[in-house]
DNA sequence: AATGAATATGTTATAAAATAACAAGTCAAG
DNA sequence: CTTGACTTGTTATTTTATAACATATTCATT
C-alpha cells in the first residue's frame, strides 16, 4: 500500500481503506481487552467517513443523528478513549480529531492539514519526531509528547489552483 | 548570548533578558513603521515577565491590573498585533501565548514546553522546520505556516525531580 | 487648519470548545 | 449474588475566541 499521505491527498477507493482501518482498531481493540462500545465504534466510524478532521461538536452532531443524545461529554468520551487508544490522533491546530490510519503501529504522527480540501494526512517517515527529539536533547529537554502540524496546500489543491 | 532554549531553561539575568528583548521590539516596530501603542506594548511587558506562556484570559487580568477594561477584545486584539508582527508567538498546544525571544531574526521556531515549571523556550536551529519541510516536500505538500510544539521536562526539573 | 482614509479602541453580545460533578446503569470476577 | 471497575446519562459551568458596530485617533493630503 502506498504511504500514507500519498494515499490521503489523492482518489483512492475509500470505502476499503475505511474498512481496513476499521477493521484494524477492532483487533487493536480486542487483543487490548478493551471494549469498543456502541458509541465509541460509531465515533470511530464518523471520523473513518473521510480524511478530514471533524470538531468535537460536529462528531456530535452525528452522533444525535444516530441516536445518541446531544450531550458534549458524549462526543468527548469517545474521543478521549480514540485519542488515548491510539485509534485517533487529536489535531490542536484546528481544535479537531482525525481518524488515525495506521492504528496499532506505534508512530509519532506529523500531519498535514490542506487548508482548501481541509483533509489530514500523517506525514511519511519519522525524520520530523526525530529532528524534534534531537533539538531537545540538545539542550537537556525531555520529550513526552509533541504535536507536529503543518497547514499548507495538498498536491491535488495545488494542482486545482494552478 | 547562548541559545534561547538554554537560557530559558537557566537561572539567568531576566531583568536584562527582558529589558533587551524589548528594546528589540521596539526597534523593529519603529523600523516597520508599526504603533506599539499603550496596550500593545503592556501586554508585550506582560509576557514578558517571564519564560511562562500565558493564556489571554491571563494577560486580560493582567491589562485590567494596569487599567484597562475587562473586555476579551482587549486583549485579543493586542496579542493578534503582536503575533502578526513576530513579537509574541501562539502556544497551540496551551491555548497560550509566550514573547518571542529572538524578534526580527526570521525563524520557524519549535517549542519546547515545561509541564513541570510551565516555561517555553525555543529549540535551537532550524532542523525540526527542515524536517517538516522536507517531509512535506516528499509528497508535493506545501507548507504555509507549521506548529511544532514538544511537551516534556525542562532540565531543571529534570533534575530537581531526580 | 480642514478633509478623508486608514487604523485603533470601546463596548455589547455571542459563539465555540472543553470540563466538572454526580447519579445511574452494566458487566465480569470472585 | 455481590463487589468493584468501568461506562453512560444528565445538568451545569468554565474556558477560549470572535462577531458586530460605534467611536476615536492618526496621518497624509488638500
Ligand atoms: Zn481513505
Ligand atoms: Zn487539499
Ligand atoms: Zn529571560
Ligand atoms: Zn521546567
Amino acid at each position: 500500500m502506498r504511504i500514507d499521505a500519498e494515499r490521503v491527498f489523492s482518489a483512492h477507493d475509500h470505502a476499503a481503506c475505511r474498512r481496513a482501518t476499521l477493521e484494524r482498531a477492532e483487533e487493536i481493540v480486542a487483543a487490548e481487552g478493551l471494549r469498543l462500545t456502541p458509541v465509541r465504534r460509531r465515533t470511530l466510524e464518523i471520523l473513518l467517513e473521510s480524511h478530514q478532521a471533524l470538531g468535537a461538536y460536529e462528531v456530535l452532531d452525528r452522533l444525535v443523528a444516530a441516536g445518541f443524545a446531544r450531550q458534549p461529554p458524549v462526543a468527548y468520551r469517545a474521543l478521549d478513549f480514540l485519542v488515548d487508544h491510539g485509534l485517533v490522533h487529536r489535531i490542536r491546530r484546528l481544535n479537531a480529531f482525525a481518524a488515525c490510519m495506521r492504528p496499532g503501529e506505534p508512530h509519532r504522527p506529523a500531519f498535514l492539514i490542506c487548508d482548501t480540501c481541509q483533509a489530514v494526512a500523517e506525514a511519511p517517515g519519522t525524520g520530523v519526531a526525530d529532528a524534534m527529539l534531537a533539538a531537545a536533547g540538545a539542550v537537556g529537554f525531555e520529550i513526552e509528547r509533541m504535536s507536529l502540524e503543518a497547514v499548507g496546500r495538498c498536491p491535488a489543491c495545488r494542482e486545482a489552483r494552478a
